[in-house]
DNA sequence: ATCTAATGTCATAAAACTGTAACATAAGTG
DNA sequence: CACTTATGTTACAGTTTTATGACATTAGAT
């Protein structure tokens, strides 16, 4: 069965546009011109996946994003926002409202193709790969084990899940307001600083001393693998 | 420079026909009889594009997908699945899992030929838009990393700002003032000398010993990548 | 109920990054 | 060349950000 996308768009070329392609691409295209009609749609039916415009008339995409992340049924819906180049520096913006990812506009289909699918197949993880590896890194999500060189290595639940998250991205690095999100769920309330210990703790538990830091420190933006 | 394809298919009278046809149409294939072969292909050589068989003794076509998505190297590699009529059903399966494309078997050597080349113009042209690059400079949004003739440089975060800023214009001189709006932010006060401390800072990063300054001085302008 | 493991928060230490100012050079000017 | 102005360099103190360890609280297990 197809998935469904629901497209909140205002600019009136690129809607279309933009749904034709998904449609192209064995996606079922739910459109809306604006946030309102967006939000309306939404209590027709659940998308499985949601493109918002992060510029538009009120309600705008974080908007609507920060309200859908409130909710028990919508809170785990993947969005993907829009944003236009002059806008990019307020990324973070929308990965703070809970938005999975961000794509500048302009971009290419199958740029947006691919990130749709990427976010799909996370979001359907009873459906994936029970074993993920990076570099001497492996844990086990159906045993929930985790194993470095082989060796078993415990974690607590929270630093499972933190992993987990960063390896699925591996490189990729993540602000702690997106691992929140990610690891303790939307619309919790806890200190960013609690990643930190979080972190600390995971990097306790799986660094062999010698070997380099698994864990890389961005400054002033957050945490990768590495 | 002819594209590699690694064909994986157990039906033995399949196998060599498919070979012969690409190879007949300029691709260099390799072979594999099911998928431990598969697998140790790749870690000979990246292809790329894979004709996965989805319906093989284990690893079969879905979980060579599963497990090639997972890795950084590989998530990128296209991934055709052939389908046999009676599993058509499942193409789902398969593109959840991560294929970029399936076909139906029996199907004609014009049409396979046409779906790769399709999708080899896509995955060539479009990459991550998350990389910008200049000259021997590279730096990586999603990564927040820096290359210079691939080795990896660090820089502080303002300075990584400051030089993603020059190389979103390349060529164009940005005065101090431009610089300090873009980089720090509007309505902040800092000297406008701040400038040049950190242009240098960012020039003793980058610049490699030999070779020519990246970053341009012009008087009484400001600066400018060249 | 009792004990143990896991969590979230703080306070403090340690690093890393910034902004300035002072001085040195280089580039224009007449 | 002498003078003026703009830019390069460097050192340093002040800030910001992150790491760490301790502690109180909560959740889970026996």
């Amino acid at each position: 069965m197809s998935k469904s996308i629901l497209i909140a768009e205002d600019d009136t070329s690129l809607l279309p546009l933009l749904a034709y392609n998904l449609k192209n691409n064995g996606f079922k295209v739910i459109q809306a011109k604006n946030g309102e009609e967006a939000l309306l749609a939404l209590k027709e039916n659940l998308p499985d996946l949601l493109l918002l415009d992060w510029m538009m008339p009120s309600p705008n995409g974080i908007e609507i994003c920060k309200i859908l992340r409130q909710k028990k049924e919508t809170k785990n819906i993947p969005i993907i926002m829009l944003t236009a180049k002059s806008e990019e520096d307020n990324k973070i913006v929308g990965l703070e409202s809970g938005a999975d990812d961000y794509i500048i506009k302009p971009f290419s289909t199958t740029e947006l193709i691919a990130r749709i699918k990427a976010l799909l197949r996370r979001s359907y993880t009873t459906f994936d790969v029970d074993i993920l590896e990076y570099k001497n890194l492996k844990i086990n999500l159906k045993e929930y084990r985790t194993y470095r060189n082989d060796r078993t290595i415990h974690l607590g639940p929270k630093e499972f899940k933190l992993l987990k998250y960063l390896m699925e991205n591996p490189g990729r690095v993540f602000s702690r307001e997106q691992l929140l999100n990610a690891v303790w769920g939307h619309g919790i309330f806890v200190e960013l600083r609690t990643v930190d210990t979080h972190i600390r703790r995971l990097r306790k538990s799986i660094n062999l001393k010698g070997e380099h830091n698994l864990i890389r420190t961005v400054r002033s933006a957050g945490y990768s693998l590495d």
